[in-house]
DNA sequence: GTCTATAAGTGGATAGAC
DNA sequence: GTCTATCCACTTATAGAC
């Protein structure tokens, strides 16, 4: 299975793979379930190497919470000026928004991660980063992205919705159950092709 | 620390409290990082104690993903006849819905356990039940409940929002952050000390 | 009905060689 | 830069006494 004798590569880049590995793995299991050993499989290195670049499990959940804290962000903000060349309207605007956030479930490496840490706010370490990062996201679609407080509450509430349905793998459920499917495309709207995807990709 | 010699009482009655335990620690810590021996000093009683009750820790977070769903059913059934003999409008039924769902917070007996099983979509044993709980709750809320499919749908994500804002522990932010305190204030409406209340309870 | 003792397994982390 | 070997703590589950 492992593969032994990995090539030498600079410890910048091995990190790098070893962050994506990791969103992935934490994404789908979860920080406590996931072991640095399925991260590190899923990198092609051994598990000590894993611990020793990032010092341990908990530090390299925390940077990968952070990454994708500011990769949301970052695709935001990518939207946001995208709509405002086209001179979109505020609910065009947020449907705008909302597609780039279901792009994002491609690759597994942003929202699963992102929401998982929010299940943490119980950790004493964690806890405080992830309530962090929460706060940091909905700061900038009030603000950056200008939907004011109930607006980015709304967009919040479908994005923790569409999260939901990810986790619990309600994608598995989509051909033999006509409820699952109804929720499904109502919640991803023209996007389902992408959550689907994401999901067979993964299974 | 430990109570030794739990007094004897009838396994029916013990069932109840080792449940009821259960439901708080795995709402608190998720089910990976929760232990049987967590829950068994939550109820006052022996780690094997537990084990033995219910077979394996995951017969016993099934049962509780089960008893979770089926009181939220409940408790909307309640409210939905509550809002009928008022002789409610679908808005105000839904109003009354949400605050009835936000009372449920109260205890953390049901909201943090389901929503802890939302993430474990991935587990071959639990992920099916997990989605069968999810769908069962979706078409509850669309049927009897009568808000249609996207007044359920719209129900459930801000349901999501409240449940994200919980595992979050947010409610730690309310004092010292004004954008936490916003959106805790327009997530809750009128409940929101019952939000607060129950996350200093816990701490 | 409940406990103590403990087996068996797992996983994060450290040491040190190459 | 990366691995092998290994330690140690923790956790679930079983056995059997009371």
């Amino acid at each position: 299975m492992s593969e032994h004798k990995a090539e030498r590569i600079p410890a910048a880049e091995r990190r790098e793979q070893i962050l994506e590995a990791a969103a992935r793995v934490f994404g789908e299991r979860g920080y406590a379930a996931a072991t640095t050993d399925q991260v590190a499989q899923a990198a092609g290195i051994s598990q000590p190497y894993v611990v020793r670049m990032f010092g341990s499990k908990e530090k390299l959940f925390g940077e990968v919470v952070e990454r994708a804290g500011l990769r949301l962000q970052e695709v935001f903000r990518a939207a946001i000026a995208d709509a405002n060349e086209r001179g979109l309207g505020i609910r065009e605007k947020r449907d705008h928004l909302g597609r780039a956030y279901i792009d994002l479930v491609d690759g597994g490496g942003v929202l699963l991660p992102l929401m998982q840490s929010f299940l943490l706010g119980h950790d004493p370490v964690l806890g405080p980063k992830v309530r962090s990062v929460f706060v940091e996201i909905y700061q900038g679609l009030r603000d950056e992205a200008g939907l004011g407080a109930e607006g980015a509450r709304d967009f919040l509430a479908y994005g923790m919705l569409i999260n939901t349905l990810l986790t619990s793998d309600l994608p598995a459920l989509y051909d033999e159950d006509p409820a699952a499917r109804e929720l499904l495309d109502m919640a991803c709207g023209s996007k389902v092709r992408v959550v689907l995807d994401a999901a067979k990709a993964r299974a």
